[in-house]
DNA sequence: AACTATTTATAAGA
DNA sequence: TTCTTATAAATAGTT
């Protein structure tokens, strides 16, 4: 605007286009920066030239994300649904899921049966009755297995015990060992035997009859 | 930039600022629009003022979502990587439930009992047992509603056919009134009533042992 | 990148 | 907000 008026339209010939383009770029961000300093605002510029070169500025009280984020809130538009939506969608499927799953346990354990014809109730309490059924059997086969366990061990341990008496014995009539006695009454038995016996009796993290008042079926109400 | 020299600086008069902001907004548009067009260049500009209000210019040849994708791509920073974390962490939670109810449920049907230590087995036993007899109690019920809505029917279809009886006698000492006899031997009985005997018997869409060959339990691990 | 004649933007006032 | 206008700032065309 200075030795000739202009037309407002594309320039044709590309070195000038730059030049100008290059030019009032600088203008531009002058303008932008005086605004924010003068009116205590805040200004977001992303240019893309002809040549696909991006410039920017951004007023220093600010960051581009926060204008962006202010910008779509105020727009109510959300520019970054594309990369939200497969996502949104894989939450919705979990969740469908996930609501499913516990209508399911609520019906095994005896709730919500209402949408259950009388045949699907059939269905279902022989199922359960399955269930009871291998639950029971797995029980029976675990005390089986821990009292067989015991015995084992005890077994182990009489063996020790006996081969400890006959060492005992061996070495009463072979004066080249002798017993230590550290004083005490203490019977210390060959390190690394004896304390197997001291089953780990903790259970391991219970899925079922949780303390903490909140289980799966609740917890998951909070994030819907 | 007239009328005398200003200072960079921020307007201290709260009107002032507000006209300049305004004044100096529509140059700064002006300008980037001049710049579209003599250029080719694509201009995004938001801005906020100091009392919050937003304004955005954006070129006509292109959307705020394009610059600020293209924004992104350039400086290599992902702006809504926060908003993606926040997702990334409910999806996690979400799987996490759905793995714990899957869990249960499995461990209800008598499998995966293994983590279970024998007191764990015998509350899991007790509850499923309840469940059971929640389950048989519910089917019971609906049984006898089922018997109970029959015999209603059955009553009152008997005492319409009763009523068409009696009043069969009273038009046959009655002369005025005719019998249509249709040709058939077909029973038509009183149009609205025998046919609530078709009672609905399809189930409703069944939650446990719906067809199809996938459930909740399968369509999970798809998602994992 | 610098110059400069002009155009444009705008501060202050109405 | 809009108009006016004197003046500062921006810049088109040139070197």
């Amino acid at each position: 605007m200075a030795r000739g008026k202009i037309q407002i339209k594309r320039i044709e010939n590309q070195t000038n286009r730059q030049v100008t383009y290059s030019k009032r770029r600088n203008g531009l961000f002058k303008k932008a920066h005086e605004l924010t300093v003068l009116c205590d605002a805040r200004v977001s510029i992303i240019m893309v030239s002809s040549t696909q070169k991006l410039h920017e500025y951004i007023s220093p009280t600010a960051t581009t994300k926060q204008l962006v984020d202010q910008y779509q809130k105020a727009v109510g538009v959300d520019l970054w649904s594309s990369h939200y939506e497969k996502m949104q969608e894989q939450l919705k499927k979990l969740k469908d899921v996930n609501r499913n799953l516990r209508k399911e346990i609520r019906q095994r354990m005896g709730e919500s049966l209402n949408d259950l014809s009388y045949d699907e109730l059939g269905f279902l309490m022989e199922d359960v009755d399955n269930s009871l059924r291998a639950i029971r059997e797995r029980k029976y086969k675990v005390i089986g297995n821990q009292i067989e366990t015991h015995k084992k061990k005890l077994r182990n341990v009489e063996e020790i015990h006996r081969n400890l008496l006959l060492e005992l014995d061996a070495r009463g009539e072979d004066p080249h060992y002798g017993l230590v006695d550290n004083g005490g009454g203490d019977y210390n038995p060959v390190l690394g035997y004896p304390r197997v016996l001291a089953l780990r009796f903790q259970p391991t993290q219970p899925n079922l009859h949780s303390g903490g008042g909140s289980s799966d079926l609740t917890t998951f109400a909070l994030l819907e």
